[in-house]
Order: structure tokens, then sequence, then C-alpha cells
DNA sequence: TTCCAGGGGTAGA
DNA sequence: TCTACCCATGGA
């Protein structure tokens, strides 16, 4: 089976481990975490319709990929998986302002600058915007349920091993009559919305693309992902996050379970006191909360 | 059995 | 803008 060997040089400081454990996304399907090597792999499928399998891990500075594919990569094959493995590590991004707001705030906070900050996300903006949806008013087990679900009746097959499939693209899930789609996907009453947003992507009425343009003002994307069925305040919120805003915190369970004992002693905040907590972050907000968790979690 | 989980849509005020 | 109420599903 032909192999291909290739490398990506992230913008440092950069660790990988902290990256790709930066948040759940990486246990979720098809996402495969090795924990001991570090690494992860997944299945991809690339425009023409064939599907590979990528293994991802760290080589010192840089970030190595071994692609498996059935005939040989063409160059703008390569290209185009060094791209989405970029985008799913945010290798290119700068968190230059982010770290000098740490480092004036001295400890715990002097500690990101070693390379926190990179939030693991998806390949495309469906599969993020899916995943999001899948963790609305659930636990987390059910939420890894859902995904694999999705992954194994949906999927496209890596030919090699068909036990090994790819997330399922737009097309793939406004093929399924609805009613199936229901019956099989066991996403409660979220599959309508995930049906009808691979529907409206297909009927060439949503681009999710577009919105990683960082022209788009934070506030318009927003209201643009507040419009979308199955997207309220918490999950555009985390997509924002997902999309590279910061600006804006969601309010779940978690965020009330953490901010609330921490900052409030007892004393039973409304939601706005406690969204305001990481205000002085400004742009960078939704970091600022998450990775003083992560912090919280590795002392 | 009942509760509730990394909420959201809808109707009605 | 705010509040009830309902929404499937499965684990505790």
């Amino acid at each position: 089976m032909p192999t291909a060997s290739l490398r990506l040089t992230p913008v440092p400081p950069f660790d990988f481990y902290i990256t790709i454990s930066s948040h759940g996304w990486v246990v979720l399907a098809p996402n495969a975490l090795d924990k001991e090597e570090p690494s992860f792999r997944r299945v991809e499928q690339l425009p023409g319709g064939e599907v590979v399998c990528l293994e991802v891990w760290a080589d010192g500075p840089q970030v190595r990929l071994k692609v498996e594919s059935e005939g040989a990569l063409t160059g703008a094959h390569k290209n185009l998986l060094r791209r989405r493995v970029a985008h799913m590590l945010r290798l290119d991004d700068d968190y230059s302002s982010f770290y000098r707001i740490a480092r004036k705030r001295g400890k715990p906070w002097s500690r990101l600058v070693q390379g926190l900050g990179r939030m693991f996300r998806s390949p495309t903006v469906w599969e993020d915007a899916v995943k999001t949806m899948l963790t609305t008013n659930i636990a987390w087990g059910g939420t890894k349920r859902m995904a694999a679900t999705l992954v194994e009746e949906w999927g496209a097959p890596f030919p090699p091993d068909l036990s090994q499939k790819a997330f399922p693209s737009p097309q793939a899930i406004a093929a399924v009559p609805f009613k199936r789609f229901e019956a099989r996907a066991g996403l409660g009453y979220r599959a309508p919305y995930v049906h009808e947003l691979a529907r409206r992507i297909t009927g060439g009425e949503l681009d999710l693309q577009a919105w990683l343009d960082p022209a788009i003002p934070s506030e318009n994307l927003y209201r643009q992902l507040l419009a979308v069925k199955g997207i309220g305040p918490y999950a555009a919120a985390n997509l924002l996050m997902l999309l590279g805003r910061y600006d804006r915190l969601g309010f779940d369970t978690v965020y009330r379970d953490f901010v609330g004992p921490r900052y409030f002693n007892g004393r039973q905040p409304s939601e706005r006191e406690m969204l305001a907590v990481y205000d002085d972050w400004g742009e960078w907000k939704y970091l600022a909360y998450w990775f003083e968790m992560y912090l919280e979690d590795m002392a």
C-alpha cells in the first residue's frame, strides 16, 4: 500500500500533546487517540472520492503525517491533507498577544506561554458544527456514541480496512431519507437539526467554510450561527471558538460548575455575572476560561 | 422510577 | 427580551 510521509512546521511555541488533548474532540469518531505515542489517526475522504488514512504525531518542533492510500497521492492531495491537519491543530495561529496578557498576570497564567491555547478541531466546519450539536443536553458518553454512529452508518470506508471510516459528508447525510436517518442515527431531537443542516449545505443555501473568513465581524458571525436550527447561544459560542473567535463565552453546565465555586464562593451568581469573569481577556476570553480549567486539571 | 446531561425551539407575555 | 414547556436518548 502506498505510504506518504509529510511534515509540517507550527508557529512556535507548540505542544502537540496539549493541543490534541485540549478538549474532547480528539476521541470523537473518526478520530482515534493513542495516548502512549502520543498520536492520533483518522480516515479522510479526498475530493475525488478516494479515502485515505492519516496518522499524526510530533517529531521535535515539527508535526509528522503518515498517509496510507490505495493509489499514489498527487501533490495536490498531499497539500490538501497538510492544510487539513494544519487546520485541525491550528499550526499557523499566532498566540503572542494572548501570551502577553498571560505573562502580565503572573502565576498560574504565565504557564500558558509554554504552548497552551491551540484548541483541536475538525478539518471542516461541517464536522465541527455537527459535533457541537451532539454536545447539547447530553452527557459526554452520549456525544461519543452519536458521533460513532454517524461515522459507522454513513462514513466512507477506507478500502484496506472497511471498519475504518471517514466523517460522513453533508451529501452522504442529505441523501438519506429523513425517517431512515432519524431511526438509525440515534440522535434524539437533534436528528432534524443535523439532517436539515446537511440539506441546506448540499442545496447550496449555506457555505459553512465561509464562516472561517476573518473579515466577518464576530457579532455578525454569531447572528449567522444562531440562525441555524439546532444552534443556540451555547453551541454558537462553542462554534465561534472552533472558528478561531474567542471573544464570547458559552454558558453551560461545565462553565457554571467551574466558574461558580471558583469565583463566587458559595454565592449564587447570575449568568451575566458569571460570564463577566473573563471580560479582561478581551478577544481571548474563551481561551482564558478553557485553559484555566486545563491548568487546574494538570495540577 | 426518576433525574438529568457540555441546550434549543417555540409560543405567549 | 424573558419565561414556561416540550423535546429523544441513555446512564446513574
